[in-house]
RNA sequence: UCCUCGGUAGCUCAGCGGUAGAGCGGUCGGCUGUUAACCGAUUGGUCGUAGGUUCGAAUCCCACCCGAGGAGCCA
């Protein structure tokens, strides 16, 4: 018999079943004669009631050193409850301390603690029924990404976390180097002479892995990229941080009309995904974090996304009884209170906006016939904002090599990237979902500090 | 980076010119198949930091640091 974990017992363990458990106190209620101690393992968000009778060895000592926060391993039999609130409950045999947690320092309570001060015990905090929470949710998203490609024969594919050009234009970038700085080399005009550095040239944190999955969508078809990306932007919002994960599936021979289907069915699966596969934790921000989460998952679930393009956007907003920070006017980029207005007041779920002037967007955006807009594709959904980014390339050399000057970037460091449009081009699309920001929008979290394990935001790292 | 609000006990906050408070937590005791247990007692603070005004500053002024919300940038 080995040991097993909570959510399985709570689940599936009958009366008279001989178990151990392994996990950390969450509560204990001392009685006469005996004791209640609820014990998570992180396997779920409910704890399992340990009835400790005063009978077994050591009963005394042994109470003092199961404080909130202590580790124990647990051997008893599964009973029926007396008591409401649990179907079951474990009977204790034996309990062994592993790890004693002074509860005259040990930060966390039994009542409900603020998400401001949580964060400054990041290290603690995921004992916690709501970080708890998140994390398992998190997971679960995770999971359903690579289910919903995988099972589509997309091919996932690593891109370099370190990357020396600086040309995708999305924000401010960290340094990679190894020059020591009490000593850093100089050129004769004064310059940092990079030659010296590791890479023999400036290197950076990667800001997205989209121009390296555009490579390998040109030889798989179809790739997509799930790690780590970084700004180095001073943004100081609850929807923003420094390290976040990102998600870019890139699709070759696909079109604007496949991106978009696309970006709608990925966000319907991984939101029944959640759904059929965490309904506790579910259930438990619905009551505590926000009211509507569920009846919006649903709204996801079993209703198409409005589409519109940006041009009807923008009569749209000027429509609007609404009085706007920001003036409307066709090549505007929209803002904040303009995605918001679209897709909470107008529409109430997520909304799909396309063919943006070409001003406002990135210069590997597909130019549109007439010249004035590209083939580009926003995700707005309610609270959140901008979720999904995504467009359809240029395929064509010699309109991108346009673009390209137009937008300031020198040609000549992008040429493996031209290289794709000189051998075998073909019309492809992608888009970037911003993974934070989806476990944001799933759980109702209202900062996206809540919903990473460590958050790295400015002046803060320190775990 | 900008705007607004805030920083007082371990946590959540009140006090807003007259010298430090509550609830929760912790500790001790009581009681009870308890479940944010309950009841009683008790413990606990250089009032973010540094200047200034004043007989007197947690309270007013100034600078800085830190946090939150919003904006910008964006995902």
């Amino acid at each position: 018999m080995g040991t097993r974990r909570v959510a399985d017992i709570l689940k599936n363990a009958q009366p008279d079943e001989k178990v151990t458990i392994k996990g950390w106190v969450r509560t204990k209620r001392e009685l006469k004669g005996f004791s209640f101690v609820e014990v998570n393992d992180g396997s779920s968000l409910a704890n399992l009631q340990v009835v400790l009778d005063s009978q077994i060895p050591e009963y005394e000592n042994l109470l003092k050193k199961i404080n909130t926060g202590a580790s124990v391993e647990v051997t008893g039999v599964v009973v029926a409850s007396q008591g409401k609130g649990q179907r079951i409950e474990l009977k204790a045999n034996t309990l062994t301390v592993y790890g004693e947690a002074d509860a005259e320092t040990y930060p966390l309570q039994k009542k409900r603690h603020s998400f401001e001060f949580l964060r400054t015990i990041s290290h603690l905090r995921a004992r916690t029924n709501t970080i708890g929470s998140v994390f398992r949710v998190r997971n679960a998203c995770a999971t359903a990404i690579h289910k919903f490609f995988q099972d589509k024969g997309f091919l996932w594919i690593h891109s370099p976390i370190i990357t020396a050009s600086d040309c995708e234009g999305a924000g401010e970038l960290f340094s990679v180097t190894s020059l020591d700085f009490k000593n850093i080399p100089k050129t004769e005009t004064g310059e940092i002479d990079y030659s010296q550095d590791f890479f023999g040239k400036p290197a950076y944190l990667t800001v997205s892995g989209q121009l390296q999955a555009e490579v390998m969508a040109m030889a798989f078809q179809n790739v997509y990229t799930f790690g780590p990306t970084f700004r180095a932007e001073n943004s100081n919002t609850s929807r923003h941080l420094a390290e976040f994960w990102m998600v870019e599936p890139e699709m070759a021979f696909c079109d604007l009309e496949g991106d978009r289907n696309l970006a709608e069915e990925f966000l319907k699966y991984i939101f029944k995904y959640v759904l059929d596969n965490c309904p506790e934790d579910m259930e438990f921000f619905n009551k505590w974090i926000d009211k509507s989460i569920l009846a919006t998952a649903d709204n996801i679930i079993n209703n198409e996304f409005a589409r519109i393009t940006y041009t009807e956007a923008i009569s749209l907003l000027e429509k609007a009884k609404k009085k706007f920070e920001f003036p409307v006017e066709w090549g505007i980029d929209l803002q904040s209170e303009h995605e918001r207005y679209l897709a909470e007041d107008l529409f109430k779920k997520p909304v799909i906006v396309t063919n943006y002037p070409k001003e406002i967007k990135a210069f590997y955006m597909r130019l549109d016939d007439g010249g004035k807009t590209v083939a580009a594709m926003d995700v707005l959904a309610p609270k959140i904002g901008e979720i999904i980014g995504g467009s359809q390339r240029e395929e064509r050399l010699d309109v991108l090599e346009k673009r390209i000057q137009e937008s300031g970037i020198e040609v000549d460091s992008l040429w493996w990237y031209l290289d794709l449009r000189r051998y075998g081009t073909v019309p492809h699309a992608g888009f970037g979902l911003g993974f934070e920001r989806l476990v944001q929008f799933m759980t109702g979290m209202t900062n996206i500090r809540d919903v990473v394990p460590f958050p790295r935001t400015p002046l803060n790292a320190e775990f």
